[in-house]
DNA sequence: CAAATTTAGTGACTTTTCTCACAATATTAA
DNA sequence: TTAATATTGTGAGAAAAGTCACTAAATTTG
């Protein structure tokens, strides 16, 4: 079997026989998508479930007044559309490719026949569900009662958790996403974004150096602002 | 079938055949715990599955200075403890018994082997967390980018969804919880919920008497604060 | 039913954060 | 390489919400 349309080792398929493996590779077909091209809309109703094969996708809510808030970013093996899948509701936020992004996609239809089928599939999606769920109520709480600098470690400490490398005791992102968005993703003004960060530094917490954050305690940086 | 051990009609288990709903009301048990008492504790470990058979409860986590967020209420037929008993991480909320009310656990184990030989019991899982992850998303983006009125009027939605009875085109909310919990549940400070809440009555879109509350527009209010 | 306790309303002051304005860098395109 | 554009830093004033202190009302308890 190496003539699978996706990767094999996509978690939420990674318990499947070859057969089977195959047979979804036969269901779903790839598709690219340019940098900024908006995958899904937010109230467009639900229609396939899509697995990131390569690229990076952002997961935002859009209010009235144009301003955005980012729920999440998405890389490689990360999926997504199941909300809207399962449930048959309009879908609850917009997913853009912020870099050219290759996505696996499986129809409702054919998704659910899956799930019925290998109940493996389910327990995988269920993991993957639950995670987000408690990320997303460690979020609500972060907004609920922390001041700017909380909200701003909270997201900073996200971050670090998804795509932070660890170097001799010292945690570093490489590639820390503009102020402007920082903002979004911790509820703040830009402006308290570039404040708060020099606070940091300023306290000896992170060093910055470019677009480098690195958090020189980690420990320490953690037990504060939890 | 109807020495069941817990309603037939929870959702959850709403597809089973009857030899099926035999069994697992085998496996569980009852338990009731009193008015206040805390059903899990926050860093406690999962075990088990609960469904409320009646009663009511509390999902809340809080912070070192002792504040509290509440992550919201489930009524009878509503589960919890899911999370943990998937992932197997430590629990992110603690749940509290707000009336005395009537618990039926299964235990992990016995759950997963019901998830492998019941795909639909998976499916409607699924859904349900869906579902609470697209409420957390919408309390994200409440919290992000808006003020405080916009922040209670959420509350207010979310609540009369939940609980709102609607009396000739006038959406009731029967039981107000106390403005120290709804002050929780937004992210602000109970004597901003007292000044909001106769803002939106001097501006004719809620009535307050004593603990009900009347949406008298509901359209123009959701509307307004979606 | 009176006293005690909880819950709610509100003014005054304080603090935090936002917003605006603009300068300073850094990055990208011509 | 220079110009154009995007991103970041920062002061100052405005606005929003928090906190404190106290009163009023409602509810519970003895």
């Amino acid at each position: 079997m190496d003539d699978l349309d996706f990767p094999k080792f996509v978690p939420l398929f990674e318990n499947l026989d070859d057969e089977t493996l195959q047979k979804i590779s036969e269901l779903g077909k790839r598709k690219t998508f340019g940098r900024d091209s908006i995958i899904l809309m937010e109230h467009e109703t639900g229609h396939a479930l899509f697995v990131i094969i390569s690229g990076k996708v952002k997961v935002s809510r859009e209010s009235d007044d144009g301003r955005e808030v980012i729920l999440t970013y998405l890389s490689p093996n990360d999926f997504f559309g199941e909300m809207a899948l399962l449930d048959g509701l309009t879908r609850s936020a917009t997913v853009t490719a912020i870099e050219e992004s290759e996505l696996f996609i499986i129809e409702r239809a054919d998704f659910l026949d899956l799930l019925y089928d290998r109940p493996e599939v389910s327990v995988s999606l269920l993991q993957e569900l639950t995670r987000r769920l408690r990320a997303a109520d460690m979020k609500i709480k972060s907004l609920s009662l922390k001041d700017a600098e909380g909200k701003v470690a909270t997201v900073i400490l996200q971050i670090a958790d998804e795509v932070g490398k660890i170097k001799q005791g010292v945690v570093e992102i490489e590639k820390l996403p503009y102020q402007h968005d920082l903002a979004n993703m911790a509820g703040t003004s830009r402006e308290t974004i570039s404040r708060t960060l020099h606070g940091f530094v300023k306290k000896g917490l992170i060093e910055l150096d470019g677009n480098k954050l690195r958090i020189t305690n980690y420990e320490e940086f953690r037990k504060q602002f939890s």
